[in-house]
DNA sequence: GCCAACGTTGGC
DNA sequence: GCCAACGTTGGC
């Protein structure tokens, strides 16, 4: 069963456009442990949302976990870990986090519920909800 | 740039 | 094992 999720990412550090360009790439500097356990869990298949945290604070794009999880190359501890992403598709309109705030339907959200977690599980029903004001589809 | 929220660390 | 201090994230 594919699961789904939100990854975060500052885009003046990595964005989406970044990830296009590089066609794939792995999901690195996690430093949480909760959103490593997060990326432990994610299998390959999934799909992730692509959020841009602190300028513009919205969902972009689409993406797919290609390799599971394995031990995070620039890691010297050998606690971390990261998976390898690819891009799917942007969202053909942005979703903001205003939006979503202002959404009943989505106001459970992991996102919403801790801000601070990078890499965050979302339910089936949200995610659909979220590919409807995307206006994109799978 | 500020600050609130929250995760992590380390002293006891 | 508790909790204060500290560091980081991320919205505003």
């Amino acid at each position: 069963m594919t699961q789904y999720w939100l990854i975060k990412s500052e885009p003046f550090k990595f964005s989406w456009d970044d990830l296009v360009r590089l066609k794939k790439d792995h999901w690195d500097g996690i430093r949480n442990f909760q959103a490593r356990n997060n990326l432990k869990a994610m299998k390959k298949g999934d799909i992730c949302l692509f959020y841009h945290s602190n300028e513009g604070k919205e969902i972009v794009g689409l993406c797919q976990v290609v390799t599971e999880h394995y031990p995070d190359p620039t890691d010297d501890t050998g606690k971390w870990v990261v998976v390898d992403v690819v891009p799917i598709k942007p969202f053909k309109r942005f979703v903001t986090l205003a939006e979503i705030k202002a959404t009943p339907a989505l106001a459970d959200m992991a996102l919403l519920k801790q801000m601070r977690l990078s890499v965050a599980p979302v339910r089936a029903e949200e995610f659909d909800y979220l590919l409807k004001l995307g206006e994109t589809t799978l």
